[in-house]
DNA sequence: GAACGAACGTTATGACGCATAACAAACACG
DNA sequence: CGTGTTTGTTATGCGTCATAACGTTCGTTC
């Protein structure tokens, strides 16, 4: 016997909808190389007319919320897809794995990229604590498990900046507790450098400010890049 | 005798209303936090009527793009100024005051920034060897200045990370000799990633993605990071 | 299986912004 | 003073977001 689908079939039938207004408009971003999309555009595509759309989303801001969300997911999967093909003892590589995956996906999906972590569209704020919240701090877990992973076998060095003010142990100790509660305060500090600094490089990239770079030269200033972030965070530092 | 100012009166004229033009556009993205611009609010805010303005920009992109290396000057001119109150001497004290201003502009100016450095506005795409691209060299060059003037006076330390592709070699050499001539390939790579570091922590600080850190905490970190850029480019480390 | 009601989709309509066209006023200049 | 250019106006068309009012489909219930 076929195990049964949860949800009513009408529920099944609005979420599969609900997937292809989602996918729609990722595919129309990607084609116009835009993160401006037209319900006229989506509808066209889909079939409907756009009125239609709205018993799905109330307005704009909604969809985009959702394809923020969306895009949280897809960033934490890739790069947990990376991650998982590497062996938990090999930090360097997985390392490497993760800030690659990023990298990638901003390159492959510089839209979506913009959307989560740019500013997704003129006029719009994303809702506080709303599901793209919660969607960042699961990607972010994934940044952080590494360093959870290093210190938990004692393979965490002393970051390259060890003072750590008041105000950033105190704020960790506030919030944070739960998530990196293993790792010194020096090394959240360094963690969130590295993200820092890591994003920095993709968001340049992304946004064409290293187009006059040649493609190979990009990638070996992008490994350079990850190998210093490693080593000023006290992560073991990947081979050149 | 007062000196006659330049151009005919006409093109003078000509030139306060773009000014005018650009002035408004800028105060009510401020005013709005939005990089969206409508012509009709411009016209209104000037007592003029909207198609008055297609007098001046041929459309909204034309605008943007002229608000864009305006914004590029600005930065530069606000680093600019912030070194010129140094002593050539202090390099760490000028390092600071770069990337402060930096990140100070862009708090600031979160929508100019985000115009300059970020994804401008759906499907606007920058125009190749625009005014823009030769903006963006100036602002650069401030940063770059520090680095050559660590270089002539033997103060620019060896970078954490050394080994220099041959690919971005060359590419230095092809394209940016003019420039950074002086400084040696693993520094000019290393100024790069400073950039980027440095861009890293402020893009993600403009777009609230540090707004869960005491604005203390923020500063903290913020200057935890600048610290250790330099120090892992080899420029002086300001002190703690 | 016929009737009901909710969910879904349609056409019609309004409001608004970009952009152009055609026309009128202001200005510099001979 | 007359002429041509520049600058601004009103009138208009087009496309989009969004709502309203109206059918249609489909699962449920008697």
């Amino acid at each position: 016997m076929v195990a049964a689908p949860a949800g009513t079939r009408r529920e099944r039938a609005r979420a599969a909808t609900i997937d292809e207004i989602k996918t729609t408009a990722l595919g129309l971003m990607r084609e116009q190389g835009t993160t401006d999309v037209r319900f006229t555009d989506i509808a066209r595509v889909m079939g409907m007319t756009p009125p239609a759309l709205y018993r799905y989303y109330a307005d704009r801001d909604e969809l985009l919320t959702d394809l923020i969300a969306e895009g949280y997911r897809a960033l934490g999967a890739r790069i947990a897809a990376a991650l998982a093909k590497l062996p938990a003892a090999d930090l360097s590589g997985r390392w490497v794995a993760a800030a690659s995956s990023y990298r990638e996906w901003a390159s492959a999906e510089p839209q979506q990229f913009a959307l989560v972590l740019g500013m997704p569209v003129p006029g719009y704020v994303a809702p506080d604590e709303g599901p793209t919240t919660e969607a960042a701090k699961a990607a972010m877990a994934q940044l952080a498990s590494i360093f959870v992973a290093a210190a938990e076998t004692g393979q965490l060095g002393k970051p390259l900046i060890r003072e750590v003010s008041q105000a950033i142990a105190d704020c960790e100790k506030a919030k944070h507790d739960e998530l990196v509660g293993v790792i010194p305060p020096e090394s959240f500090q360094a963690m969130m450098q590295t993200w820092a600094s890591l994003h920095g490089f993709v968001s340049l990239e992304a946004h064409g400010h290293f187009d006059w770079l040649e493609p190979d030269a990009r990638d070996e200033l992008f490994l350079s890049h990850i190998r210093l972030a490693a080593k000023a965070a006290g992560l073991p530092v990947p081979s050149a």
